[in-house]
RNA sequence: GGACGCGUAGCUCAGUGGUAGAGCACUGUGUUGACAUCGCAGGGGUCGCAGGUUCAAUCCCUGCCGCGUCCACCA
């Protein structure tokens, strides 16, 4: 018997253990065409937020969908190690726990410490996902450090080393003073802050004044610090007013130095004075600048945490203070010398780190790039010719914007959690004293062998240096003067050491759609389910990680495919929105406006979170979450539950065919064509990856039509004396249809629909099996008409007799005039009905007060004898014909217009001539009651 | 500066070239057993503003106003 009470949290997690025992998620339909969704693997130590919520509902929903379709469904789950966050989770630990920090204990102890990490909290999401019911395919769950993973990273690498789209550069890196790591530009924000603007003299050297007379030049910065490492002062060569001085130089306040003024673009001569310090090594434009301009040079004044470090022409007082204490000290020494022109208060905008939150440094350091440029044709191109399509459309725009201006992609990170960069360094030439002259490479950086495995490594070195060397060559140390990040001092036993160096994180991530298919083996599981059907992602990454498991996919899947349709990685990409509060406020741990699903899922059950975010999600907007939505899904489930057990307790049990029963009634036939009607606009919906369309669709058909009229109007059906075919069919009809409705409801709310689906009869399938079997589902026009109509008739006399004040419990006669042999006949067949739910019966139409109700070609005349509220029934009808008269009137207008009967659609105008026509004859009947009103 | 999205009932949002919809909230009410986590009934909107196209515009086009997002740049 199925419980008074819905409590889901009585079931849930028994019914998904369930799921699991008996590998409902598996793919286990080898001839049936698959359906592959690969899921954006979140962070292996993290714990499930809102955002992940909905995510991975939308996913849960086209997986169980798909699967009750009959297609091999396979949902591709697995985790990420997360580098960046996953190495600062674990070494605030450390600190919280007072332990030895991450320097302190070593490489080695450290990544030890985060494995350990990993397997202690990595169960915490995936149990969560378990939780809203995700029907992932556990078994081939991945970890994306995993030994195959990182065989496929170091295949991925050394590949795109070999065809030189991936090589190491100096140039200058976001640079990260917290974390000490280089990182991407998507990894850094741009923030308003309040800021100054310095406006610094620089005295012309050796005498020379411009055309003004001045005896300086103004330069102006945010950044006053940095001219500790200016090596130039570049002006247009159009510019009037420093032409004379082209070539000439200032001298450098503070340091001494004296540095040129060079003619370059980069100066404006509309911004500021016109003139403009270089600082090559510490500004993205500057060192634009330096390219153009090599022999000025460039300075580097910090150390990898942003501190002075000692170089050219810094005072040694200056050396070791930070970069804010260096921009007090440089303004307060430039402010004695009097070479102050003024500052200005300003709002500036500053770049920041997104995880460490600190001021990024541009900072010229060596790294991996990956030639993005070249990569992104592909991927440009498999989007624009549709092999993969943005769902909504708009984000084609955002990605082709990115793509097209797409710059190199720094991937290698100063951590030590994530994959280490498969490339060795041997010892720098120059450094080396053989005596040997070497060929004309003139290398003076370290030459450098990536390999996949150190063996090779190694003998791509023994190779290189034999060629070079005859004799014995020694070990030396690697020393770069210019740059500290470089200094490492390796005791090299074999001559070769490795890239201290880990990738970014998503550099493996890019490899996800077939990394976790066993490539670079050629699996079944690969050939199968790559590409994957759809991609289901927030827009906030489609740069971090669609755009470049486009790129990845493209390169390496490509050549191994010959249908160019099959090289994506997927053929649509669906972006949804960000899940934010019920004020519109961005979700944030600071702001603390954070919603736990799990603490939603213990309050509503995940069915109901899950049916919120599913009608809340429209295609190209953001989710405002309000608890009272949630609330209201839920008592949608309690509704359906109780149906179930209304049902039940009527004997009506579930069926065992796909099939409708034979049925003769109106009504039976009318839910089994509402049912098709919503199976088919569920099936488009899922075409059309219209999620809020789908609740809708589903929520009407449950609560609207089959709680609020079918159940009302079958009960007479069964009830005591009535006819036993009548009931036998209806008992059937009715079983079948809620069958039906667990089914189409199941996608979005599984764990109700399965306990209810085992509720409801003995079985041994669960209720992944099969959907709607729409096309054989016959439809009855006559029998939707009759349901129609005795619905519209019961809704205007419940309305009437609330206008006019009737009590609810009064029992009412009816006669009708003008009733079509149709009507009467629709009047005797559904006479129980309209007793139960209208409370009116045939009677006598006493003279005297009566309601009078126009329904169709019929008047109803109910009396109502002295407690008629006359003024009321004047008002009813009063309001009743005004409506019908004003709508008479428009079409009236509109059919008079030649304009529209000659250019509308001639549907147009013959609907708008019956609508007329009815709405004419329905005016005059109330103008007709009116009167006998008196 | 470039691109995009959004302005529809008190709130959150669907929607359509021809009578404007839902949920929640609100008002009134409760006919005895599926359900008060409910039923029934009701009030509430010049569909941001101004033009244009059209027989007809909330819908298509243009401009404006307001809100928001992304990218680039500001020495």
């Amino acid at each position: 018997m199925i419980d008074r009470i819905f409590d889901p949290a009585s079931f849930e997690q028994t019914i998904y253990a369930r799921w699991e025992r008996e590998g409902a998620f598996r793919p286990a339909r080898p001839d049936a065409k698959p359906f592959t969704i690969v899921i954006p693997p979140p962070n292996v130590t993290g714990s499930l937020h809102i955002g992940h919520a909905l995510d991975n509902t939308l996913q849960d929903i086209l997986i169980r969908w798909h699967r009750l379709n009959g297609r091999d469904a396979r949902w591709v789950v697995g985790t990420d190690h997360a580098g960046i966050a996953t190495q600062m989770v674990v070494e605030r630990r450390l600190a919280e726990a007072q332990q030895p920090g991450r320097t302190a204990m070593g490489r080695d102890a450290f990544v030890a410490k985060v494995w350990e990490w990993k397997e202690e909290s990595g169960g915490t999401i995936t149990g969560q996902l378990r939780r809203l019911g995700a029907s992932c395919d556990w078994a081939g769950e991945r970890f994306t450090m995993d030994e195959g993973f990182n065989k496929a990273v170091l295949k991925v690498f050394v590949t795109l080393y070999n065809q030189g789209l991936l090589y190491r550069d100096k140039r200058l890196v976001n640079w990260d003073p917290k974390l000490k790591t280089a990182i991407s530009d998507l990894e850094v924000e741009t923030r308003e802050v309040a800021g100054t603007f310095t406006h610094i003299r620089y005295p012309l050297a050796d005498g020379a004044l411009l055309d003004s007379g001045a005896d300086h030049i103004i330069v102006a910065t945010t950044r006053p610090e940095t001219m500790l490492g200016d090596t130039a002062v570049a002006v247009n060569a159009d510019d009037p007013r420093y032409a004379s001085v082209i070539g000439k130089h200032v001298l450098l306040p503070i340091t001494g130095r004296r540095i040129p003024i060079i003619a370059d673009e980069h100066a404006d001569p509309e911004l500021g004075s016109g003139a403009v310090k270089i600082t090559p090594a510490h500004d993205f434009n500057d060192w634009a600048v330096y390219e153009r301009n090599k022999a000025i040079g460039y300075i580097n004044i910090l150390d990898a945490e942003a501190s002075i470090c000692a170089a050219d022409g810094v005072p040694a007082a200056y050396v070791g203070l930070t970069r804010e204490d260096a921009r007090k000290r440089v303004v307060a020494d430039l402010e004695a010398a009097g070479l102050i022109e003024r500052i200005e208060q300003k709002t500036i905008q500053m770049p920041y780190g997104d995880r460490s939150g600190v001021v990024i440094e541009p900072w010229l350091t060596d790294q991996w790039y990956v030639n993005a440029a070249e990569l992104a044709k592909d991927a440009i191109a498999a989007v624009q010719d549709g092999r993969t399509q943005f769902v909504p459309k708009t984000w084609e725009k955002t990605y082709f914007n990115w793509m097209e201006n797409i710059q190199p992609w720094c991937v290698s990170r100063q951590l030590w959690w994530g994959h280490r960069i498969p490339a060795w360094q041997g010892p720098s030439m120059t450094l080396l004293e053989f005596g040997v002259p070497f060929d004309d490479r003139k290398q003076s950086d370290p030459p450098i062998f990536v390999a996949e495995t150190e063996e090779d490594a190694l003998k791509q070195a023994k190779a290189f240096y034999q060629a070079n060397l005859e004799q014995k060559f020694e070990i030396a140390v690697s020393v770069d003067p210019v740059n500290p990040y470089t200094l490492r001092d390796k005791k090299l036993e074999i001559g070769l050491a490795r890239d201290e160096d880990v990738l970014d994180t998503w550099f493996s991530s890019a490899l996800w759609p077939f990394g976790t298919l066993g490539w670079p083996e050629q699996t079944t599981d690969l050939a199968r389910h790559y590409p994957g059907d759809v991609l289901v992602t927030g827009f906030d990454i489609i740069f971090f990680w669609v755009a470049r498991m486009m790129m990845q996919g493209l390169h390496f899947m490509g050549p191994e495919r010959s249908d160019p349709k099959d090289r994506v990685p997927f053929h649509t990409v669906y972006c949804h929105g960000l899940v934010r509060d019920a004020k519109g406020q961005k979700m944030s741990k600071t702001k603390g406006n954070t919603v736990d699903p799990l603490i939603l899922i213990d309050k509503y059950g995940a069915d109901a979170l899950r049916f919120t975010l599913t009608a809340m999600e429209t295609q190209g907007r953001d989710i405002k979450l309000s608890e009272s939505r949630i609330e209201g899904y839920r008592n949608f489930a309690t509704k359906l539950w109780n149906a179930a057990r209304f049902t039940q307790m009527n004997g009506i049990a579930g069926s065992t065919s796909p099939l409708p029963p034979a049925a003769a009634q109106p009504v039976n036939r009318w839910i089994i064509g509402e049912i098709k009607t919503t199976a088919r606009a569920l099936e488009q919906a899922i075409a059309d990856l219209r999620f809020d369309a789908y609740a809708d669709a589903i929520y009407r058909l449950v609560w609207s039509r089959f709680c609020d009229w079918y159940l009302e109007l079958i009960k007479p059906l069964f009830a005591e004396g009535a006819d036993e075919a009548v009931a036998a069919e209806t008992r059937a009809v009715a079983g079948w249809a809620l069958d039906q409705i667990l089914v189409m409801l199941h996608p979005v709310m599984p764990f109700l629909t399965e306990e209810l689906w085992h509720q409801l009869a003995i079985r041994d399938d669960l209720i992944l099996a099969a959907w709607v079997a729409t096309d054989a589902l016959p439809e009855d026009a006559a029998a939707s008409a009759d349901i129609d109509w005795l619905i519209g008739l019961i809704s205007e006399i419940r309305s009437a007799r609330t206008e006019v004040n009737v009590p609810p419990s009064a029992r009412l006669a009816f006669a009708v005039e003008g009733a079509s042999p149709q009507t009467a006949a629709r009047l005797a067949a559904n006479a129980p009905a309209l007793e139960r739910l209208a409370r009116i019966a045939p009677g006598e139409t006493a003279a005297g007060g009566r309601l009078q109700l126009v329904h169709h070609e019929a008047t109803f005349l109910i009396p109502l004898g002295d407690v008629i509220d006359l003024a009321a029934e004047r008002t009813r009808l009063d309001k009743a014909l005004a409506a019908a008269i004003k709508e008479r009137d428009a079409l009236a207008g509109r059919l008079s217009n030649p304009g529209f009967t000659e250019k509308a659609k001639p549907e147009a105008v013959e609907k708008a001539r019956e609508d007329h026509d009815a709405r004419s004859a329905e005016a005059q009947r109330l103008a007709a009651a009116l009167g006998r009103l008196g």
